[in-house]
RNA sequence: GCCAAAGUGGCGGAACUGGUAGACGCGCUGGACUCAAAAUCCAGUGGGUGCAAACUCGUGUGGGUUCGAGUCCCACCUUUGGUACCA
């Protein structure tokens, strides 16, 4: 009988639909495992080999520990909302829905021919009313508990395109050579900072990659400083400063504030008033990018007066400069320019003071000394003195002194911000709140609220979204009076939050998620995706989370226990896949010409799962090769028979399955699959070699092989003569005894080079290998003439004599 | 610039807590089967010297620790990812 994988698999897939046969379990009793994909926006452009390697694993997974008794929650769904299929409609005047309708039926139609074992029947989808009337409610309750707000802020609009674009799309725009400004415009914002510190202190309980928490921590950017007030004595007011280095505040030679401040105008003294309010002007035309990143060369102008530094009352004059940020902390420095690289560089340039207030190992005029593990100096008045402190006890002398005098006080800031939560596009999910004629609103009464249809997708020229032209969806009135509706929509980011707590309990038309299940399923036990995630999805997902934990609908504090991110597969030129460089491999290609059984196992086979890898078309013959020769242990060629026999293989081969069965094993709960795999291929290579037809050996393969090769695997345990699917049979179990090695290999070195082996059953002991490591031909001629220092031991796996003439 | 990860045959990669470097696969070479091919099977395959046995070098570079280093330490080089003056 010949391997028809086409044939095999349409047959599979067709049984496993009508069969039902990865439903999710919902026996209580049972233990579960939650496995999530992050899901993916379904693109015009379609599934390819990359997309597949997370999808591979977590199914492998699944699988796995469906094999294990456990009831596997394994859903997949589409984050359907977002700028692609609205830029389509701009263009063509296609509806998004029927653009998003096709996608998805081309995205589920590849993930099907994989045989991924979703539970199809929870399939979700963001733009769906049932699913997004949700995402509302959620947003409602935010606005509710005043952590969804409106704000006048400053935000990166682009010209041409008509709408405001994140931080992170700011660089791609520009490359794409639009032009983006800084303007400011009324938007919805989500105070994400009020879960700082919860957001920051729950990571530590997470199996996430070390690096993923670190950028988080980075992003979330707690510090834990003082303000402190410079007196201006022109003004009768204060300037606040905010500082991590108060130790260093003797060492002061002047302030900078932002060009934003709001004293940024009035400090002007009559002289410089021209200088200052060109600098702002200019500063306002600067993209946030342009003043940052790509600036060299510092700049700024001197505001021509000054503030009474409160340590020893010198007077310190004020400047101006855009690499003070307005919306970190008071938007205004002190400078130590002995001591802050940013702070040195710009008093070189405007040839301002520098004093070193930190024992520095070099002259501060020469360069800057930023260290903190050596004691101040130079840091004394009438009341109080910190020279020969270290950092900590400087800092806390320092905050407290300023405390007593009503001059400061300690502050902890974070770099996080909070979250600009407003689109002014079509495709997304409207944002349900009404706005009245006094300026009040009030939530949409009726969830949910969709999005109505429209003439044109273009948004209008003030800003606004398309659904601002449609009056009859936009005016009304209800007992408050007369309203208009929120025109923004929400960004992408938004369905995408919680969808795993709606694949729980998908059609839930009373709730967002029933309290038993959530309890049953939650956390998600493995989360896997790419790393282009590591901060904003999880972050915001995880801030979603923590706010309907505080609200009760959800009873942990952390949505994804272990996170793992997969590697991105490049092309065969080793280059990033993208259409530009025409180097994609299409999935359905592939999975045509080999079968999904192959693109799975050589997906896995490629590499460890978190490295970057390239894709290599060749490599997959090999896998091809492998399938055969599992197929040829239960079939010849010609044969209309298996060729098994009963009872147990010999007792090599019978090792051989055992230490497969530990590797195999071992490597899947490590997500390690390369491994497995090559161990499956030893195991395999070892079958034939021996001639091996026992039942008991093949059938153990199968079952091994089964997350990874689910179509060839069934179609075998079928021939074989089971009528359930293997999907169900038992994971099996492996014999220590037999997994290890009876006989050992002991490698005997003579001043570390190998020089000889020799054979001994295990457990021998030290003084057997010590004898018999003596008596090695190899080694005799090196060990000849030579006196012994130092024989090592090493049991079960070498013996080492250091030697000398 | 800063932070993180990684550098192993022609290629993808393997190597448990320091203990026989190169598993497994691709590719390549030779052979068997065949009229021929495909498929399959067998043998070989890091470099160098050698007919061979064998010896020797070898895990980015240079040092170090150790009986022994791909693995640990120091310095440097390269690549990839992240980040952009957060006071």
């Amino acid at each position: 009988m010949k391997y028809d994988f086409s044939a095999i698999e349409r047959k599979w897939h067709a049984r496993w639909a009508e069969e039902h046969t990865f439903i999710t379990g919902t026996d209580q009793k049972k233990p579960k495992y939650y496995v999530l994909d992050m899901f993916p926006y379904p693109s015009g452009s379609g599934l390819h080999v990359g997309h597949l390697e997370g999808y591979t694993a977590t199914d492998i997974v699944s699988r796995y520990k469906r094999c294990r008794g456990y009831n596997v929650l394994h859903p997949m769904g589409w984050d359907a909302f977002g700028l692609p299929a609205e830029q389509f409609a701009i263009k063509t005047g296609t509806h998004p829905r029927l653009t998003t309708e096709i996608n998805v039926a081309n995205f589920r139609e590849t993930l099907k021919s994989m045989g991924f074992s979703y539970d199809w029947d929870r399939e979700i989808n963001t733009t769906d009313p049932d699913y997004y009337q949700w995402t509302q409610w959620i947003f409602l309750k935010l606005f509710e508990r005043e952590l969804a707000y409106m704000s006048e802020i400053d935000v990166n609009w682009c010209e041409e395109l008509k709408v405001v674009l994140a931080n992170e799309e700011v660089d791609e725009k520009l490359n794409d050579g639009y032009t983006v400004i800084r303007r400011p415009l009324r938007q919805w914002v989500l105070k994400i900072t009020a879960y700082a510190e919860r957001l920051l202190e729950d990571l530590e309980g997470l199996d996430w990659p070390e690096n993923v928490k670190q950028m988080q921590r980075n992003w979330i950017g707690r510090s834990e400083g003082v303000e402190i007030d410079f007196e201006l004595p022109c003004h009768r007011t204060n300037l606040r400063v905010y500082t991590t280095r108060p130790d260093t505040l003797f060492g002061a030679t002047y302030l900078v504030i932002s060009p934003e401040h709001p004293m940024a105008e009035k400090l002007a003294i009559a002289r410089q008033l021209v200088e200052v309010k060109n600098y702002i002007a200019r500063a306002k035309l600067k993209t946030e990018l342009e003043r940052t990143g790509l600036q060299k060369e510092k700049t700024g102008v001197f505001t021509g007066s000054y503030a009474i530094n409160p340590a020893n009352g010198e007077a310190l004059p004020v400047w101006i400069s855009d690499f003070v940020l307005t919306s970190y902390g008071t938007g205004a420095i002190m400078s130590v320019p002995a001591h802050d690289s940013r702070d040195w560089e710009f008093a070189k340039k405007f040839d301002l003071p520098i004093r070193e207030v930190i024992k520095s190992p070099h002259d501060v005029e020469e360069a800057v000394f930023e260290g903190k593990e050596s004691c101040c100096v130079n840091s004394s008045n009438d009341e109080i003195s910190i020279d020969g402190l270290d950092f900590r006890t400087a800092f806390i002398r320092m905050a407290s002194w300023l405390e007593s005098k009503g001059k400061g006080r300690r502050k902890v800031n974070y770099k996080l911000r909070d979250w600009v939560f407003s689109r002014q596009r079509y495709w997304g999910e409207p944002i349900p709140v009404r706005h009245y004629d006094d300026g009040s609103m009030s939530p949409e009464p009726c969830l949910p609220l969709t999005l109505p249809e429209v003439e044109a997708y273009h948004p209008t020229s003030t800003g606004e979204s398309p659904l601002a032209n449609i009056e009859e969806w936009l005016y009304g009135a209800d007992e408050h009076g007369r309203f208009r509706r929120e025109t923004n929509t929400m960004p992408q980011w938004a369905g995408s939050c919680w969808y795993y707590l709606r694949f729980i309990d998908p059609q839930n038309r009373q709730s967002l998620i029933d309290p038993s299940k959530e309890h049953y399923w939650m956390n998600v036990d493995l989360y896997i995706g790419g790393a282009e995630h590591a901060v904003l999805h999880l972050l915001y997902s995880r801030f979603w989370h923590k706010v309907l934990y505080d609200l009760g609908v959800v009873s942990t504090k952390e949505p994804f226990q272990r996170l793992f991110n997969q590697g991105m597969i490049l092309g065969e030129d080793n280059e990033k896949m993208s259409k530009s460089r025409g180097n994609v491999i299409p999935a359905d290609h592939v999975l045509s010409t080999y079968g999904a059984d192959a693109v799975r196992l050589y997906e896995m086979f490629l590499g460890p799962l978190e490295q970057v890898k390239p894709w290599n078309t060749n490599g997959i013959e090999g896998i091809s090769r492998f399938l055969g020769k599992v197929w040829r242990l239960v079939w010849d060629e010609n044969a209309t028979e298996p060729k098994t026999t009963a009872g147990l293989p010999d007792e090599a081969i019978l090792r051989r399955m055992h230490k497969a069965i530990r590797k195999v094993t071992e490597d899947i709960e490590q997500l390690k699959f390369n491994t497995a795999i090559s161990e499956m291929m030893v195991l395999v290579n070892e079958l034939h070699k021996a001639g091996c037809t026992s039942l008991v050996a093949i059938e153990t393969l199968l079952v091994m092989l089964s997350p990874f090769a689910p179509h060839i695997t069934e179609e075998l345990w079928q021939k074989l003569g089971h009528t359930e699917s293997i999907s169900g049979v038992p994971w099996p179990s492996f014999n220590p005894d037999l997994a290890n090695d009876d006989i050992l290999t002991i490698a005997v070195q003579v001043n570390g080079k190998l020089r000889g082996t020799f054979m001994v059953p295990a457990g021998s002991s030290k003084e057997l290998l010590l004898d018999e490591a003596k008596r090695v031909e190899s080694v005799l001629k090196f060990l000849e003439g030579q006196k012994i220092i130092k024989e090592i031991v090493v049991p079960g796996k070498l013996v080492n004599f250091a030697v000398r003439p």
